[in-house]
RNA sequence: GGCCCCGUGGUGUAACGGUUAGCACGUCAGGUUUUCAACCUGGUAGCGCGGGUUCGACUCCCGCCGGGGCUACCA
């Protein structure tokens, strides 16, 4: 079994080409058979050394490797060229120098549901076409649709290389998969209509066609297909916004496919043992970013903390510029909010008070630092310089959570308050906002010298502030 | 216009002749007497329409409607 994962490099990997090279990666490995990653770059006006290179670097990023390839359609020209001489010296294809507008008037006149038949030119000159019959349907027997029917006289004899010998898609895509002998054609819902016209190729050249598999494509929210300039977003978007390999792989999987059980979380093992191509489904999906998010979520709390940390590095360092961290923050900084971040973007604007100043969120001030506010905070200043120094705590000056917590939690009832009256200005002096990783939590993190300058700042404006 | 594909809640799916139409995301309400997130509990919402076939249709057939793809000397 082979199979080939072949985008054409006219813009980045967005995720339905992404959906596309995993179930033939799927595929692949759950057969025990091999994938080919074939570029198909023979539309010159439009591919790209750098998307290529980008197809390339999303393919490498989430994970799915490759047996063969990159092969470029470009580098095979020889190959096309001596099919294309086999065609033209067994008269299944001939040259015409019948214009586009000529077939466009041929069909006006014979009729729109007629394809345009020609005539071979006098002076062998024109681009090269297939001989279509008239008579018979070719049938695209498809592992998802099944039987689909096509009406012969529906389709033109169509070009299949231009005049200058370069060929054209439906002619390169037929003579490589015979060359390279895939088995099984994974592709989009887009390609069923042009696959007759790929075996017919496959029939002139006297070679047997792969089996295929046209999955639905992908649409957006407005039930358009989803593209490159139609809103979908590209596998480096989706790592720039913090999503995991693993859990787009997961969720794309489930975009047009179910494990046929109620199982939504499924390891990259599972869904190689339990992908068939035949089961994916006919319809087409939407990509829904809500999901996706939540998914992320559940792989980022699932994570050894290591791995956590290292995922969460590098949004660090961008936000950062690299600047070096407190390392013994930054892990415990980690432990303290794994529970609580979707997506690896989500960690560092709670966990950035523990390297810089407090932020600036005025509504946040307004909102907590008042009533009771400087009662909360002189207390609390009070209580936390009396704890004893130690080794404890991430560092080691006695601030350990268990520390902090045994201190502070008696508080709201020792000041006759609400909890969220007294725990919300905490938050604030020491984060700048009212949102951060539980309090204890947060407080022992900071530490001792850092929480104390930070809640005696606060109860000074607060003093200023009367 | 022609050829072809598709149609279960807002989204992704399951059930494929007989179920209170299941699950997940979302959403709403409550809980967790510290925010947010997570987590727990409960609720919400669906078989596009019309004809058949059948004792019985989401499931089979036909028509319609809706959506999509292809129809290039693009891929």
């Amino acid at each position: 079994m082979k199979v080939r994962f072949a985008p054409s490099p006219t813009g980045a990997l967005h995720i339905g080409g992404a959906r596309t090279a995993l179930y033939n990666w799927l595929a692949a490995r759950h057969g025990g058979g091999q994938m080919v990653l074939r570029i198909e770059d023979t539309d010159l006006e439009r591919s790209t050394p750098e998307n290529v290179a980008q197809i390339l670097d999303a393919l490498r990023w989430l994970d799915l490797d490759w047996d063969e390839g990159p092969i470029s359609q470009l580098g095979r020209a020889e190959a096309h060229a001596a099919a294309l001489r086999k065609l033209l010296d067994s008269g299944a294809a001939y040259r015409d120098s019948a214009t586009a507008d000529d077939v466009k008037a041929w069909k006006v006149e014979h009729g729109s549901d007629r394809g345009y038949r020609g005539t071979p030119s006098e002076d062998g000159s024109g681009a090269i076409r297939l001989r279509v019959p008239d008579d018979g349907d070719t049938v695209v027997d498809d592992l998802i649709r099944g039987e689909v029917r096509f009406p012969n006289r529906s389709y033109d004899d169509f070009v299949i290389a231009r005049g200058d010998g370069s060929v054209l898609y439906n002619f390169a895509v037929a003579v490589d998969d015979a060359d390279m002998g895939i088995t099984e054609v994974i592709r989009g819902d887009d390609h069923l209509s042009n696959t007759p016209k790929q075996l017919m190729v496959f029939e002139a050249l006297g070679i047997e066609p792969p089996r295929y598999a046209h999955v639905p494509l992908l649409h957006g929210p407005d039930g358009k297909k989803l593209s490159k300039r139609h809103g979908a977003a590209s596998v480096q978007e989706l790592r720039d916004a913090g999503y995991l390999p693993e859990a787009i792989r997961n969720y794309v999987a489930l975009l047009g496919w179910g494990p046929g059980d109620d199982e939504t979380l499924l390891t990259t093992a599972e869904l190689i043992e339990r992908f068939r191509p035949e089961d994916v489904g006919r319809s087409s999906a939407v990509f829904d970013e809500k999901k996706l998010r939540w998914m992320n979520g559940r792989y980022m709390r699932d994570m050894p903390i290591e791995d956590y940390r290292s995922a969460v590095r590098s949004f660090v360092d961008a936000e950062t510029a690299g600047r070096p961290l407190n390392e013994e923050r930054f892990r415990f900084g980690c432990e303290i909010v794994q529970e609580k971040a979707q997506t690896l973007q989500e960690v560092w604007p709670l966990i950035r008070f523990l390297f810089e100043p407090p932020v600036q969120d005025d509504k946040a001030w307004r909102k907590v630092m008042k009533g009771d506010a400087e009662r909360v905070l002189t207390e609390v200043e009070a209580v936390l310089i009396d704890l004893p120094q130690g080794e404890e705590g991430p560092n080691r000056d006695g601030f350990s959570i268990g520390a902090v917590q045994a201190v502070l939690e008696p508080l709201p009832e020792k000041l006759d308050l609400g909890a969220g009256k007294v725990f919300q200005p905490i938050r604030v002096a020491i984060t700048g906002t009212t949102i951060s990783p539980g309090i204890f939590e947060s407080v022992a993190a900071l530490g001792r010298e850092e929480t104390l300058a930070r809640v005696e700042a606060a109860r000074s404006k607060l003093r200023d502030q009367d």
